[in-house]
DNA sequence: CGTGGACTTGACCAAGGTCAAGAACTGTGG
DNA sequence: CCACAGTTCTTGACCTTGGTCAAGTCCACG
């Protein structure tokens, strides 16, 4: 059906479901269909198989991406070779467009964590556009205003918050607002809900079964909380 | 001379120094003159002592703030009053802009550091002439996409290194380049420096005398390095 | 049924937060 | 010039948090 090697699939055609998910994102939510066009045809689709690399530390910046399906890990290694996550990237995310006026090289590693669809907007091409079309500069602007302030949250999260803390404060997020029962299932590994976090696997392992007696039950990728109200007390 | 009271004085008139700095801001340095012009009329200087709030989390955001002399420190506060700073502002930067596009309200506290002095940004104003203007849009994509960077250097810091490391590395970013034995003086308490690493002040002072065997004296807010290349193997 | 990967648990340890006491520095008024 | 008060900074003692390593469990899948 489709032409592939285990590395890596790079194609035009999107299917439905990442289709719509590339174009609620904020890069292109708001464009008009002229801007919508040329953006599209800056764009290439890349899918890839888990644990690829999808650029380095120091490679120069070309592109930038917009996940599609899947997860991407963006992290630094420190001297003894010691990786730390900076950022884990959904579906929607949108990751090394601060380059298109900061900077010529990438800033960190950036890899998959899954199974992964990108969508890979030409650096270049994307600058030349935002300086045309006033849409398109919009459009930027807004990715990299949510985006900055994500990465506020999280310093701030990493500086205030203990483990249980933060995973008690990803669980409300996903969950219906009242104060009864509620039941969420994880989208990937707890490996990378580490990651987001800032925490080593075993931490987050730790932090589960600390709030075991607030009511949270874990099971595989299903949470489980008898109280979303008493959860909010942590 | 100028008009003041002990809390603020605001008004339209720029010494050099601090006129210097505003044009060397991502925001206005690569303006034209017709667009420099408007922003500086969507723009107030705002004068303040230390220890004086210039906006609290949650309140609506109208304005947004860039440093010209003094400091700045962002923050939050858990849920038993513990504060922990987010983000120093020194001359030169620019905070809050991210509202922009990225929502209505303060995501955090900002209160001066020292005496300090701030170009005030309405932001309905600049919101709109960053849709008229291309070159002012390029200009907050531009400041933007550096703070953006830096946010996310900051967490990588964060969960990468040690506090030793930390200290070690900001001396080293003020140092001359050379291998040689090099003298930095702080611009502001240690106070300050400690929040901007996410540290508390007795952990940098720990920190500074863990680097004492690495060659580093400190005596008041002078720093003596013996040793600039020793100092990097840290 | 067996293998490998993901997850959990325990033991240990290092980093750094907190609290309290003391030292050093700054500015004040005598 | 000195005494004093108020900060800021340093140091020590203690303790919590979470990283690391190793062993063991659970689970999916061939």
């Amino acid at each position: 059906m489709e032409e592939t090697t285990d590395m890596m699939n790079s194609n035009l055609k999107l299917n439905n479901r990442d289709r719509a998910v590339l174009m609620k994102t904020p890069f292109l939510t708001s464009l008009s269909g002229n801007s919508l066009v040329r953006m599209m045809s800056a764009m290439s689709v890349v899918s890839l198989t888990n644990r690829k690399s999808i650029f380095r530390e120091g490679e120069n910046a070309d592109a930038f991406f917009c996940v599609l399906s899947g997860y991407v890990r963006l992290y630094q290694l420190n001297r003894d070779g010691r990786e730390a996550d900076i950022r884990i990237c959904s579906p929607g995310d949108t990751f090394a467009e601060c380059l298109l006026y900061g900077g010529t090289k990438y800033r960190y590693h950036a890899q998959t964590a899954e199974a992964t669809t990108l969508a890979r907007f030409d650096m270049q091409a994307v600058r030349d556009l935002a300086e045309q079309e006033r849409d398109i500069a919009k459009a930027v602007i807004t990715s990299l205003s949510k985006h900055l302030i994500t990465t506020m949250d999280c310093v701030a999260n990493d500086r205030l918050h203990t483990a249980p803390q933060r995973v008690a404060d990803y669980i409300l997020k996903r969950c219906p607002v009242d104060g009864g029962p509620a039941s969420i299932r994880l989208p990937f590994q707890k490996n990378l809900l580490a990651g987001m976090l800032g925490l080593a696997p075993e931490a987050l392992s730790r932090a589960f079964s600390t709030l075991r007696r607030t009511g949270v039950t874990v099971r595989g990728r299903v949470i489980q909380v008898v109280d979303v109200q008493a959860l909010r007390e942590i």
